[in-house]
RNA sequence: UGGGGUGUCGUCAAGCGGUAAGACACAGGUCUUUGGAACCUGGAUGCGGAGGUUCGAAUCCUCCCACCCCAGCCA
């Protein structure tokens, strides 16, 4: 972590850990984990939970394991471990040598199977899918004890031995625990532990034919662990009891503490795996990665860096409520990250050739232009100038309404670190009469410095030498959904993707320098945003920037109001 | 109509019986060679509602209301 990461807030959890740390209840040990399933890309929801297990482990002295949760193998892949032992790691996070697998604890957790039958508290049920669901009773109605719940310890050890065997179809038999199944908690009735599932598991194979279920494999793992606090998010607060029971029932010598916490919601997108998959199967985005997805390798590519993210999970805070945080504190987050580190840099998304006339042809000037106008450790560097440039289209109007200080006709405008200019005269198309080419007169005397006469000039634009600069595509990304919650109606949420989440722009300009950017590197075009070089489709002949974020724009706003008011 | 949770500013979120932090957003302003950044100011007489206890209640009690989760051989 960095030091201007925020300090730890405290919050509910922290407070138990605390508390136990004081009664000593674990020995003053802290241990937590972070148990994705490896059955798609994570998102910035995990990194709050990620940032909150690895963060208590940090500021307590403890440790957090990355443990993959892959008791399902239908769905579970390679592909997915790997992109989350490389997204953990890229959000500033370290497991040393701690990195587990449910399925290497299948030996284990089938032993405590056995263990749970010899005690009369699990049996082999042999209901199908149906009459389980039917048997299990509603919110309202007790559920009904199976024929099967009374057979005899060596039956079930019998059976269940011939489940792992591979004797019976899939769905002919399930392990299940034996509590009660009029208990008001739908979880308590009899859950399901063990289920024959013939499926090519991505680690162990054909080795296996039943796997665990999430609640006798979770808090047993935990305890395998030796994890004192068990975080998961609050749909799991139902299942509470069933981690407690199993565990008390058995002999093991660890009992972590579930506690639980609101799982992030973030307005203008959608943070369910299975509706993040959707987009990527039905080809809405380019991939996990997508710089509009909010995925970790999607915010990765798009150019937000790991502090500014583990400092939105820091801000946002750790409670029980049901939460949908907005989206502009994480672009919050990720300007004011930027704004301190990005060097700065001249880049025309839209050209607009700015000829000076009364500047002598052929003229190149070296212009000092620092990094970063509040951080001269940054260094500087020198831009041409010449007689042709480039300014960006939205600088310039024929009709400039109130408040606009741009470019207009007979106006005068700074051009930065550079001229004062005044426009003279504008070359339309004469059929379209799209203005093709602007034209101005400069003052030499006020090169990088103030008028003459002392009066100030309110624009100040950027530009870039038409000669000089080298071309480069620009993708322009913004909110994925043009809805703040894309899921609130019950139809499908595709049709609040924004049709404007990314418009490329191919003939923009940028400074030279930038032709040897490393892939990845980030920069604050001035005035428009921070953008960095795509990492995938960038390369020395074609420079791919992807906009990161804008900068905050009051003109818009401004612009937006007059608008409105006409 | 069962059980488990949660209700404090537009959005997050502190508050733990002594008189409503902070952040984002929003609105004004200062400054400015980024309409950026920075800085200043403004906002809940009010804590889902109604009662009650108390000198004093967002905090304690009672009742009510709203929302979320649970009836996968998913996690």
């Amino acid at each position: 972590m960095t030091q201007k990461d925020s300090p730890p807030a405290t919050d509910f959890i922290r407070e138990i850990i605390e508390e136990d740390l004081k009664t000593n209840k674990h020995g003053g040990r802290v241990a937590t984990r972070f148990p994705p399933e490896p059955n798609g890309y994570l998102h910035i929801g995990h990194a709050k939970s990620i940032c909150l297990n690895f963060g208590i482990a940090a500021q307590y002295h403890g440790t957090c394991n990355l443990r993959m949760d892959d008791t399902d193998p239908s769905g579970e892949s390679l592909e997915y471990v790997e992109s989350i032992i490389q997204d953990v790691r890229w959000l500033g996070f370290d497991w040393q040598d701690r990195l587990f697998y449910a399925s290497d604890y299948f030996e284990q957790l089938y032993e405590f199977a056995i263990q749970l039958i010899k005690k009369g508290k699990a049996y082999v049920c042999s209901l199908s899918a149906d009459e389980i669901r039917e048997y299990r009773g509603t919110l309202t109605e007790p559920g009904k004890e199976s024929p099967y719940r009374n057979r005899s310890v060596e039956e079930n050890l019998d059976l269940f031995s011939r489940m792992r065997a591979g004797e019976f179809e899939d769905g002919a038999h399930v392990l299940r625990a034996k509590i009660d199944m009029a208990s008001p908690n739908i979880t308590m009735r009899d859950p399901i532990l063990y289920r024959i599932k013939r499926a090519h598991h991505y680690r162990t194979g054909t080795r296996w034919c039943i796997y665990p279920m999430y609640d006798f494999a979770h808090c047993l793992s935990d305890s395998i662990e030796k994890v004192t606090h068990s975080i998961c998010t609050l749909e799991f607060e139902n299942n509470r009891p069933l981690y407690d029971w199993i565990l008390d029932q058995l002999d093991v010598d660890c009992h972590p503490q579930q506690i639980e916490f609101a799982r992030l919601n973030l307005s203008y997108t959608i943070l369910s795996k299975r509706r993040l998959i959707e987009l990527v199967r039905k080809g809405y985005v380019t991939g996990w990665d997508d710089p509009r997805m909010p995925t970790i390798a999607g915010m990765r590519r798009r150019g937000y860096t790991p502090e500014a993210i583990r400092n939105f999970c820091v801000r946002i805070g750790v409670a029980k409520n049901e939460n949908t945080v907005d989206m502009s504190l994480l672009e919050h987050c990720v300007r004011e990250d930027l704004n301190e580190r990005a060097p700065r840099v001249m880049a025309v998304l839209r050209p607009l050739r700015l000829i000076i006339d009364n500047y002598p042809e052929g003229q190149v000037e070296e212009i000092e232009c620092p990094n970063h106008p509040q951080n001269p450790d940054m260094g500087s560097r020198r831009l041409p100038f010449s007689k042709v440039l480039y300014i960006e289209q939205d600088d310039f109007l024929e009709k400039p309404p109130k408040k606009y200080y741009r470019l207009a006709p007979g106006r005068e405008v700074r051009l930065r670190y550079a001229y004062i200019v005044k426009c003279v005269g504008v070359v339309k198309d004469e059929k379209t009469g799209e203005v093709k080419e602007v034209h101005c007169t400069c003052d030499p005397e006020t090169r990088n410095g103030p008028l003459p006469d002392g009066h100030k000039v309110e624009g100040v634009i950027h530009w870039v030498s038409a000669d000089h600069s080298v071309p480069a595509e620009v993708r322009l990304y913004d909110r994925l959904f043009r809805v703040p919650d894309p899921t609130a109606e019950r139809d499908d949420f595709t049709k609040y993707l924004n049709p404007r989440s990314l418009e490329t722009l191919a003939s923009c300009r940028v400074e030279s320098g930038l032709k040897g950017a490393a892939p990845g590197s980030r920069y604050q075009f001035e005035r428009l945003g921070y953008f960095c070089v795509d990492a995938k489709d960038s390369s020395s002949n074609k420079l791919v920037f992807n906009r990161i974020v804008s900068l905050r724009d009051s003109w818009a706003k401004i612009a937006n109001q007059q608008q409105k008011n006409e």
